[in-house]
RNA sequence: GGCCUCGUAGCUCAGUGGAUAGAGCAGCAGCCUUCUAAGCUGCGGGUCAUAGGUUCGAAUCCUAUCGGGGUCACCA
């Protein structure tokens, strides 16, 4: 791109000039702001130390360099310390006419290099999948598919966390309130089932505690004596040691849950390529332990207890293995980190989880370090931030939760209201017309959780719930099927999409501006793989619609007399909806043909 | 309390040291006999939490203060 053409041009410069060997952070090149001519601006200041001239005079200098010695450059400019430098027309028509069928713009070619594994979604079993899931499925999948584009091999993972003390309340609570309820007789989806008797275990559990603490006990005391929590304490005692009875009540309700989660992931567009069940792994960590206390790197106290001291880090005293032999959250997390770079020697481990346990993963790497694993830096945790509502944070136990089936039925019922407010019905059969409901209301979802920043916390008002217009999926969907409709008209009509252009076609304002937004791509793609951040991909497709939308409005294409202008206009139309396919399959949308 | 993090328009959010801080929503006013109006155009709206500092240049970096969130379990 020119970019890197014109870095190596100043590079030279610079050297030619004053003498001086520029870093790459010293070449600060950005798009020209719209008010001032020019495409691409050079901030000189940092040369002017070298130059000893004023940023004007050291501008006009290596203006004029770069005018004389290379041959995209037009024309340029200077304001205070700012080279505006203008490109030739005939670079930009080359650029479109080479690239504007190539279905992969913006993808790099896939590097034969070491794996990059991405753990996300990590549910519980005994609960639905709530908003704030959504938001770790979708990070996660965006990710995913980010770093693939970025040349990346990529793997998706998903840790499942199928064994606890949660579980075994819910199994506790079936078991004695349930009356043999299954999603078959109660016609509930198995998730919510389950779901259904976490909440009905907590309503008794509370019931014993308000009684105990009546009696004189006092609030935490009576958590932890309540006759149901022991009662679930045992279930988990009988399941770590095999009983069979417990192991098969666990299996069938994790089985309910498990099917209830496909329809999710199914709906949502979720998918991964190995799942790993924590009832297989949560032993791994133990040996990592013991190996440790022999390195002298942990200790062990009298209780038998086995700790790290991480007050030269800054960090806290942490266990690793409890006094009786037991494992837990972190043990388990070494283990499987250890197992997971052991099966595929990764380039880099990345964890999407809640930026709630940062100081978890933090642990986690210093403790690896300390084993003398140096691999424990590749590990990156994707800490993003909580999805709050209107009242605050979601909480399982209190209902306050959006639920993610509720919610997408939601929106698909919206967009359905939408289209049928706009009149969009009549043209679409049964079919058509439920999957396009599907597609603009998942699309709406997943852009307004998308285009936020990964790290802020974000607020979801279910009230206002999410727009189907401006700022939004919806948007650029619309933008992609009114192109669609153009391409398909130019088709029937029998225009040609031209291959190439004389110099005499003209290039207005609008169709420059498009020419840059989707110059600018394949640069974005690789920033957003290094920002971990679907966030820039999805604010680039709205920026993208929008300049496209405001040519589509300015610019007649179909009744355009001058074919040349003609042809221009077509292939930057195909060209534009490429981008935004690819641009949104990166965020894991669809796009309808038409809406 | 220690540590981490956030604070930008009425609301939801962009802006990873550069020019006069931008969008969408909401409000107001326009644009469909012409390629899809889920669109386009215009108007109003700002002490970038506050105070210092670094720099040619700070919403962005540093320090302090105020405010929100998180975290500091033999829970996961």
């Amino acid at each position: 791109m020119i970019e890197q053409i014109l870095t190596g041009k100043i590079t030279e410069a610079v050297k030619n000039l004053y003498q001086l060997e520029a870093s790459p952070s010293q070449i600060q090149l950005q798009n020209t702001r719209k008010e001032f001519e020019g495409d691409i601006t050079l901030v000189v200041f940092p040369f002017t130390r070298v130059s000893r001239k004023s940023p004007e005079a050291t501008a006009a200098e290596m203006g004029e360099y770069l005018q004389a010695n290379l041959a995209e450059v037009d024309n340029f400019n200077v304001i205070k310390g700012f080279l505006n430098i203008s490109i030739k027309k005939e670079y930009w028509l080359s650029f479109l006419t080479e690239n504007y069928l190539f279905e992969k713009f913006g993808f790099q070619e896939k590097q034969d290099s070491k794996p990059v594994v991405v753990e996300y979604s990590s549910p519980n079993t005994n609960k639905p999948l709530h908003l704030g899931h959504i938001r770790n499925n979708l990070l996660g999948f965006s990710l995913s598919r980010i770093l693939q584009a970025a040349g990346k091999n990529v793997v998706k993972v998903n840790l499942v966390n199928d064994r606890g003390i949660h579980i075994c309340k819910s199994m506790l609570a079936w078991q004695r309130w349930g009356n043999g309820e299954t999603p078959e007789s109660s016609g509930l989806k198995g998730d919510h089932l389950v779901g259904k008797y976490y909440v009905v275990f907590d309503k008794y559990f509370k019931e014993e505690i308000a009684v105990l603490v009546a009696g004189g006990m006092n609030a935490d005391e009576a958590s932890k004596k309540a006759p149901l929590i022991i009662e679930a304490q045992q279930i988990l005692q009988k399941w770590e040691a095999g009983d069979e009875e417990v192991i098969n009540l666990w299996k069938k309700m994790n089985g309910w849950v498990y099917d209830g989660f496909a329809i999710t992931y199914k709906t949502l567009g979720i998918e991964f390529d190995k799942t790993y069940y924590e009832s297989q792994t949560y032993l791994l960590g133990k040996e990592l332990v013991q190996e440790g206390v022999q390195k002298g790197v942990y200790t062990r106290r009298a209780d038998g207890s086995v700790w790290i001291d991480l007050s030269a880090e800054g960090m806290d005293e942490k266990l690793l293995l409890r006094s009786d032999g037991t494992s837990v959250y972190m043990t388990q997390d070494l283990g499987t980190a250890m197992q997971r770079y052991n099966e595929y020697n990764p380039e880099q481990l990345i964890y999407v989880v809640g930026n709630e346990q940062e100081y978890h993963f933090n642990v986690l790497k210093v403790v690896l370090k300390h084993l003398g694993c140096a691999w424990a830096d590749s590990i990156y945790h994707l800490s993003y931030g909580m999805v709050e509502l209107p009242a605050g944070k979601m909480k399982s136990r209190e209902g306050t939760v959006v639920d993610a089936d509720d919610l997408m039925q939601e929106m698909f019922d919206t967009s359905e209201a939408m289209a049928r407010e706009l009149g969009k019905i009549e043209a679409f059969d049964t079919d058509e017309a439920r999957n396009l409901y599907r597609t603009i209301g998942l699309g709406a979802l997943k852009y307004f959780i998308l285009k936020v920043d990964p790290k802020k916390n974000m607020l979801f008002n279910p009230a206002e719930s999410v727009d189907f217009n401006g700022n939004t999926g919806p948007f650029i969907q619309y933008t992609y099927a009114r192109i669609k409709s153009v391409l398909r008209k130019a088709d029937e009509a029998g225009y040609e999409v031209l291959l190439s252009y004389d110099n005499s076609v003209a290039l207005h304002p609008e169709e420059k501006e498009l020419l840059r937004k989707l110059h600018d791509f394949p640069a974005l793609v690789l920033q957003a793989a290094d920002m971990h951040s679907p966030a820039v991909i999805a604010n680039y497709a709205f920026e993208l619609a929008s300049e496209y939308n405001r040519f589509y409005h300015e610019l007649t294409i179909l009744k355009e007399e001058n074919l040349q202008s003609r042809g221009l206009r077509l292939s930057l139309s195909q060209f534009t909806a490429k981008v935004i396919v690819n641009a949104l399959w990166m965020l894991g949308i669809e796009v309808p043909e038409r809406m």
